[in-house]
DNA sequence: CGTGCTTTTGAAAATCATCAAGTATAGTGG
DNA sequence: CCACTATACTTGATGATTTTCAAAAGCACG
């Protein structure tokens, strides 16, 4: 609840009142890291938000290639689907805390708090925004192009969040998953960090703890300029 | 207008009655084929719907390098975006139709037409899955499978809308589209494709017209499974 | 029937993946 | 508290898919 999970989650567009009643509709649950709590193709009964904690939202090939299409953190809502089931996986990074409600009670919740389609709307364009660029760069951009954009992305959005220094990020996803995020094999994205880390791009205080020491480099690189 | 443009549409949302008086607040406009009608960065002043031809959607990287994030064909709305400025660019691929409105008035139309809103969120939700389908297939196919993936695509949601002979599809857009479309070169779109013709899985009647000889196998390739 | 553009084909090069192994880190039980 | 094991991360050598560079073939249009 502290820093901003209320002002970004879909929350943010309910009065402050209303928020029993909501809150009396959800589930909390408590997710330990590597649990998956939603399955492609099951039945998409609930959805979710965030309260505490990350997870990855990813899709799979038969052969077990992977492919996350997104960390999902404090704040974030879960379950857009139109679909009857649900088109994607979700597992915990980290332990988290989600709050869960039933997809068939959306239709009320949505009439009870008439702000909340409008923010959903809102949510929706922001990912679809999210998504194109990610496209960009999984279809286009080098190795080194897409770690630079990866971190750079790591850093917007946690202002005033945390108690790090700044310019340093936490990476609380391991380094296979950055790799299914990015596209691209662990390997690779252990010669890349340490590449940009010989080159005083980056610091490593550990192999989550990250500094952005250039930060203008970095996003020269991110936007294919360098 | 044919073929499902109104049942696909956001129109299909409205009642027929009250589609006169959207029309009236409908600009249509004509676009001939390699024309930009939306440019990344521009003020997002106006929101679109295609009723006739073809429209490719992409981003730009600063030295030119290009990725197609979709093909927009009737029916399909455009500009969704919470942004004031627009995120991505939309060229015509073919000779095309859109009809404009100005987004200023969309809080407006919503309000004319509550089941507008309802109808945004589900075009919104279906292009997030099928950008979702798209980021496994740029991050984690091989050329193969993108180019089947690709084809079979094309093939759905044609039905009934052309003349064209069972099985078979069109593709008004260059090889360079599919190309920056799926992550890859036009050499490689060309020589995939020459390939899957000499196994048969495809025919070529031209370069635009292509027959899915063998339907199963693009199937289980598009999918991993082969 | 050129002229220009798109598509196709060929050869060489490069980025990234794969295979393999070493190092660090964290958690576990003695 | 410390060794021990499992896991994650890093590093190295090799290889393959795809890109790049180059040019020929096909088509549309004037």
């Amino acid at each position: 609840m502290s820093c901003g999970a209320r002002a970004s989650g879909i929350c943010a567009a309910i009065e402050e009142g209303d928020l029993q009643r909501l809150a009396a509709l959800a589930t909390p649950i408590a997710v330990p890291a590597g649990r998956t709590f939603i399955t492609e193709g099951d039945p998409a009964e609930h959805f979710f938000t965030i309260t505490a904690g990350t997870a990855k939202l990813f899709k799979l090939l038969p052969d077990g290639r992977r492919q996350i299409t997104g960390f999902a953190s404090i704040g974030t809502f879960l379950g857009l689907a139109v679909s009857s089931s649900y088109a994607f996986n979700a597992e915990a990074v980290e332990d988290s805390q989600i709050c869960r409600f039933s997809r068939i009670r959306l239709r009320t919740l949505i009439d009870d708090f008439p702000a909340l389609e409008r923010r959903l709307l809102d949510v929706a364009s922001n990912e679809l925004v999210a998504a194109q660029e990610q496209m960009l760069l999984l279809g286009r951009k080098t190795a080194r192009e897409r770690v630079a954009s990866f971190l750079l992305a790591r850093e917007s959005g946690l202002a005033g969040c945390t108690t790090l220094p700044r310019g340093s990020i936490l990476l609380p996803m391991a380094r296979t998953d950055i790799a299914d995020y990015l596209g691209l094999t662990v390997e690779t994205i252990s010669r890349t960090m340490t590449r940009l880390r010989s080159e005083r791009l980056i610091e490593m205080r550990s192999p989550t703890e990250i500094v952005l020491s250039n930060h203008d480099r970095l996003e020269a690189l991110a936007t294919g300029m360098a």
